[in-house]
DNA sequence: ATGTAATCGTTAAAAAAATAACAATGCATA
DNA sequence: TATGCATTGTTATTTTTTTAACGATTACAT
């Protein structure tokens, strides 16, 4: 039943946060929701949940609801969220050895495998048993070590070269965290997280307010 | 000239990288730009960008285009950047500690002015400068220190109730960095920004190509 | 000084997204 | 087993967002 039309990126933006809460639920032992429920706990309009599953197909059932568990596997699915990721990490700094430290992470599907710096001071170290490589051995680890996903944790003027070398070893997809856009060829999946963004929006919103 | 509709929320969202592109071209000693130039960098459209900038009052000049530093300095007041906010950090493991390093934010108007946790081994020490303090005592340092942000990087479960003592301190706008959306009053402003939401979508967008 | 090309601001059109409406369906209860 | 109620899936409507079109204005070259 599922729909061959392309989902919008709208809804694919949602489905995270449908996944958040569901998983949250299912913890919770809670076994069925309605839409209406879910839309009061989530923010978001019944009608607008409805449609957003049914891009996907009916999960649901007339009269009764949708099942927590059920519904919550369907979106991991969607995500690509029963497979497991080998990851690497560029750029041993702070914000490269939070995320390394990040167990959520390890709990989902991704294995980070391995993190890469230039300096000597951090090569050889290790952060919860993963260990800090030499950033010139990167792409032979990458080519050896069937690696799906490359975080980008390097300063912005080494991004795109690290993001390049990511790309030419296979890689199919980037988790860049250096404040500027790295662009990759159409078969490799990218996602730019600019945290100073979100923190300029909150300025506004404050003096707005 | 000011336009005092209500700035829909998809352009704000792109103020900030507006923001992020022209000041790199302003550090680059780059005077003008068209909006043509502007959507070959950036992948919008001139259109949208016009559009964008025609929520705020005429930037431009018909025949010349827009001046960057000028546009750039419109936008960090749009943004609200050209005030300073003192910020705290309520917790301080591994992600509190990278945003706290993160000379970035100094550089622009946010100024840390302290980090709490409840962790003793960590309590005393200092990061770059800002000293790690007992969580029992932010209360009182929010109330003396004029703080404006609080940035929560607590675990979940405590997400929620660090947020409320921040809110009845005073504080006017929450980051919250905790898997959760924490809710404020409406006179409080929040960003809840969730780093794994990106990683799944970046799973999914994997698995489409 | 004049004409041409460039480019904005603004209005109009198109596309996308969100919301509302409702018929169809199955659950729950008597 | 029959009836009513709840709730989905889906279609229609409204709203928002994006894109296109174009007249007005300015820089720049001749």
């Amino acid at each position: 039943m599922q729909k061959s039309n392309k989902v919008s990126e709208a809804v694919i933006r949602r489905l995270p946060k449908y996944y958040r809460y569901l998983k949250d639920m299912e913890k919770n032992g809670v076994q069925r929701i309605s839409s209406r429920e879910l839309s009061d706990k989530m923010g978001l309009t019944a009608s607008q949940i409805r449609q957003d599953f049914n891009c996907f197909g009916g999960f649901g059932q007339q009269g009764y609801g949708y099942n927590v568990s059920e519904l919550c596997n369907e979106i991991r699915k969607i995500l690509g969220l029963h497979k497991n990721y080998n990851v690497i990490i560029a750029g041993a700094g702070n914000l490269g050895q939070a995320l390394a430290s990040y167990v959520g992470f390890e709990r989902e599907c991704f294995t980070i495998k391995a993190m890469f710096d230039v300096n000597p001071k951090l090569i050889g170290l290790s952060i919860r048993g993963i260990q800090i490589l030499d950033i010139d051995t990167m792409r032979d680890f990458i080519i050896n070590n069937d690696i799906h996903v490359g975080v980008v944790c390097v300063p912005k003027n080494k991004a795109q070269e690290v993001t390049d070398a990511m790309v030419e070893c296979g890689i199919k997809s980037i988790w860049n965290f250096a404040p500027i856009d790295v662009g990759t060829p159409d078969n490799v999946a990218v996602e730019n997280v600019h945290l100073s963004d979100s923190l300029y929006t909150l300025a506004y919103k404050m003096n707005e307010i």
